[in-house]
DNA sequence: ATTATTTGTAAAATATACTTGACATAGTGT
DNA sequence: ACACTATGTCAAGTATATTTTACAAATAAT
């Protein structure tokens, strides 16, 4: 279940996994994990996310997951 | 800093948060921490919040959060 | 061919989300 | 007065998000 419209979105603005990591404050293989649907960042990252890429967190976020807790 | 939105959104629907937690499968003291704003939960636990409230991310968590992370 | 950048992945350590159990308080009803 | 429900909070434990270090493979450029 891989995060799609996050690796778009950072697509459109050009930005590296190690870029956007950058901006959020967090390592590149949180950000690659995400991607990746590895796992369940919490709300304060995925807004840092958002913020970083000009996206809400219904854009980048909502719909499409459906796992665990 | 606390989720007033989240507050209301729940009293709308006459829940507690004992109801509200067992809804998401977490615990009532959880429910009670995110409230307060306390921390800083995953983003799973928003989707599942949100969909038993009829809601989505964008109306229960998108802005006045500037906290760390 | 080689250098540099990006990405995918993994194992061990640390920080923190979340649980369980418990107690105190306020409100509501009998 | 007593029982009941909802909320606020705390301390100790467990689960998991996130970091750090590291290595391999793919792409683009020279």
């Amino acid at each position: 279940m891989k995060n799609l419209k996050l690796k778009s979105a950072r697509a459109a603005k050009d930005l590296s996994q190690g870029d956007l990591a950058q901006m959020c404050g967090v390592s590149r293989q949180t950000i690659n994990a995400i991607e990746k649907g590895d796992y369940n960042p919490t709300i304060n990252l995925c807004i840092a996310i958002c913020k970083a890429l000009g996206k809400t967190l219904d854009e980048l976020f909502w719909e499409d997951e459906k796992d665990e807790r």
